[in-house]
DNA sequence: TATTGTTATACTCTATAACTATA
DNA sequence: TATAGTTATAGAGTATAACAATA
């Protein structure tokens, strides 16, 4: 039972944490001039590793063709461009343009800067919490 | 050094995380037939914990113009209600109806589920996981 | 005067269904 | 036949500006 308990408590948390975080995120995005959802497009193109755009919609939980309007208005501002996948014509793999890869440079210094509350844990605490993450998330 | 280092992988995989699941959020929601951001505003109103209007645009960090709609669909499903405030005529505080209260219960206990992943931490790691997280979420 | 919530408007986000090109 | 992406369409989510009621 505790056993369990431990458990549901700390997943609770990440959970509680998770829908907190999401209320913060149009703020962020506006400071960007981007959407939230373009945010976490930006988030999952990292330099230099062409996606496909279906598997964007993996990630995203949407359907294909909403990814097509998505595609369409962050290539129209220059951040991503679609290219030709060598594998398959079909397919049309996302790069980040130079410029995306700046807002996305900045972007990502920005959410990953820790809020002033993590100074409540120590030094040997952060690292233990990033360990104990670092199993969690792959 | 070590000091900054260790606050920033550890709340980097905390982004890591909650943008992950901000993924897979879609997909919970179609689970009980509503929107992300339905699912947001379920979880904010806690049983017998009115909040008003103004307090939720807030927490979704979204304008006010928008909670008129968000609260208007939830109301004609049946799960949420307005209701005067007693201690300020232009206030309408949010309420759970009996339904929605149902529905909001069913969806904790779904979010509250740890993933599979979750065995890979022994009962004592996942105490100390939910520890730190306590202290880091107030 | 300032604030809470609504309305009108416009744009983005999203899914469904039908389509094109390729596999 | 099946799959990747697009288009057309409709509805939900969102912000801005103007407004009504109340403080």
């Amino acid at each position: 039972m505790d056993h369990k308990t431990g458990a549901c408590r700390a997943w609770e948390l990440m959970t509680r944490f998770w829908l907190v975080q999401r209320g913060h995120l149009p703020a962020v995005a506006a400071e960007f001039d981007l959407s939230p959802v373009q945010v976490h497009v930006l988030y999952l193109l990292e330099p230099d590793r062409p996606v496909p755009m279906g598997r964007l919609a993996e990630a995203l939980a949407c359907d294909a063709s909403n990814v097509t309007g998505l595609v369409d208005r962050l290539e129209a501002r220059g951040l991503i461009e679609r290219q030709p996948a060598s594998f398959d014509r079909r397919v049309r793999v996302l790069a980040l343009t130079p410029s995306g890869t700046r807002v996305r440079t900045q972007l990502q210094r920005r959410l990953s800067a820790p809020p002033k509350r993590f100074d409540r844990l120590s030094a040997a605490e952060r690292q233990a919490l990033a360990r104990l993450l670092e199993r969690l998330l792959d």
